[in-house]
DNA sequence: CGGTATATGTAGGTATTCTAGGTGTGTTAT
DNA sequence: ATAACACACCTAGAATACCTACATATACCG
């Protein structure tokens, strides 16, 4: 019963976010794909926590949207990183491997 | 206003509690203090954390309870890993594992 | 022309953590 | 003596974030 799914830690998911949609505008259904094929298949993202999270970093700044044309002719809603945007995901990089290096401390802690 | 304080990403404290347990039976107050020293005061474990953590931790059947006197004669509830609980903590670092391979994945994704 | 992939979205539930409070005991400093 | 502090337990309520499930619409392929 015990469930092997790869969910996300909570509040890793804005880091990934902000970490693809730097790499090039890129509108919100590549970014779930894109998320899952980098990390082989690992993170499954939901439309329902992308779509939330996507319109949250906007609401902070840290996104802009525009309306635009895929490669296929399709209307899609591209996201790039404001400024703000990329001193957030630089934070939140430094914070992730405090709180790595803190948690792996504490986990090779022997004894 | 960007508070930069040292929360835990959710779903990480079972795992350290678990951990630091499996060092030896010990009461909650002395879990936090511990996870706050090895970690180099990076995680501040506060107690309306602690506590309903302990009894979930309890509830799941992981951890057992048990009053004693502590060295300095006060009484304090003393938890020790059960066999489940030992089962979980292999499951929840493992996952952890994977779990940061998969973010380290994205996180070094260049062009 | 029906099904699948693409693309966006919301509503509601669950789970976890934090803030902020509370209780009581023992030790130490004044 | 007593005040202050550290030790040791606890809960209620709020905030947050994620997931499940659903809803919509368009393009492409068989």
């Amino acid at each position: 019963m015990a469930e092997e799914k790869a969910e996300f830690l909570k509040g890793t998911l804005d880091m990934l976010i902000l970490k693809v949609v730097a790499l090039g505008p890129i509108h919100g259904y590549a970014i779930a794909q894109r998320i899952q094929q980098i990390s082989r298949d690992f993170f499954q993202l939901q439309q329902g926590s992308l779509y939330p999270a996507l319109h949250r970093l906007e609401d902070r700044g840290w996104l802009r949207a525009a309306w635009k044309a895929t490669e296929t002719g399709r209307e899609a809603k591209f996201y790039a990183l404001t400024p703000k945007g990329r001193k957030q995901l630089e934070a939140e990089v430094r914070n992730w491997e405090q709180m790595t290096d803190a948690v792996a401390l504490i986990l090779r802690t022997a004894e």
